[in-house]
DNA sequence: GCAATTTGGTTAGTATGCAAACCATATGCC
DNA sequence: GGCATATGGTTTGCATACTAACCAAATTGC
């Protein structure tokens, strides 16, 4: 079992850096990238590509900009995912005809059969991700992180605006 | 106020995709390391280098295998870094007398006194990381975590082994 | 209608995080 | 003792994630 007592400050400053929860996340994000690469790393996909592929399965057509907004990425890193999956062919790129500045961007077949074939590991790995937890704790931790997230929004670096589908 | 429900199939993939708890944990840890750059960037400090140096402050002269561990961090990443702090005259390194395969590290004076004045930075993201919660849910989030961190160590690709200060 | 600003995309450079391969050194086993 | 194995460090290469700087195109302000 778990202390739930706040670090004291007679503990020691190693306990304390494990117990922040910014080394707590760092650490639950690895776990969690590795449970997908566990999963879906035969089909060569990793969770921000996964990403990139639900969010065009759900508006084909948008641009750069539009799909960096709507993960919480930056756009440089945006443009590395996106070449990369053009390079594949599980998406094709091309000019906005009224805004010659974007880039629009629509799945392949070839994209839209692996966002599908990957369904399985996606689901494999988020069960794995929260077995040690009971179905109650799970929707708190859900919870919890989802308000951290949303009342963050104002310091983050890459904006963040989700979609409606 | 957030919802409890979990995701039902009546929602679309993409609301399931931003409840996904790898989504969630990616998008917390983005925000915590802003918020971190925020405070703590003027010393040029990164929350990895901050955790390489709080280690070495309290285990001087372990080896780099070591420190990785007490980290989580793979080999490499930990070589990255040090050579880093190294080059930045925060820590030095010489080869093990009795095991010569080992490099061993020690804090400079220059490193005792960046992290030392690196902490105010690190509480205060550490605060406002937190403030969307209350103290309650603060304790219950960082329990959650810890579980899940624990539970999961098996499927971790960077093993983990705490260092008792 | 035209200059100033904003926006979308790109390039370059830095820092994590990992796998695969390699070398040198220790350790194990016989 | 000597060979197989394991371990610690390094190099290379790839994928995120971000800043800064830049260009082209669109929008705003006047």
């Amino acid at each position: 079992m778990n202390t739930l007592k706040p670090p004291a400050a007679s503990e020691s400053s190693l306990d304390m850096l494990y117990q922040r929860p910014g080394f707590l996340l760092r650490r639950a994000h690895q776990l969690s990238v590795a449970l997908f690469d566990l999963h879906c790393g035969a089909l060569n996909l990793t969770p921000p590509q996964y990403g990139v592929l639900t969010v065009l399965s759900h508006a084909q057509g948008i641009d750069q900009a539009t799909l960096a907004k709507a993960l919480g990425f930056d756009k440089v890193t945006t443009l590395h995912i996106v070449r990369g999956l053009e390079a594949r062919g599980l998406l094709s790129r091309l000019p906005d005809a009224n805004d010659r500045r974007r880039m629009t961007m629509r799945l392949t077949k070839s994209g839209t059969s692996l966002l599908a074939r990957s369904a399985p590991g996606a689901s494999q790995a988020y069960a794995e991700l929260m077995a040690p937890l009971k179905p109650r704790e799970q929707a708190q931790l859900l919870a919890l992180l989802g308000r951290l997230c949303d009342d963050l929004e104002p310091h983050a670096r890459a904006p963040m605006h989700k979609l409606r589908a």
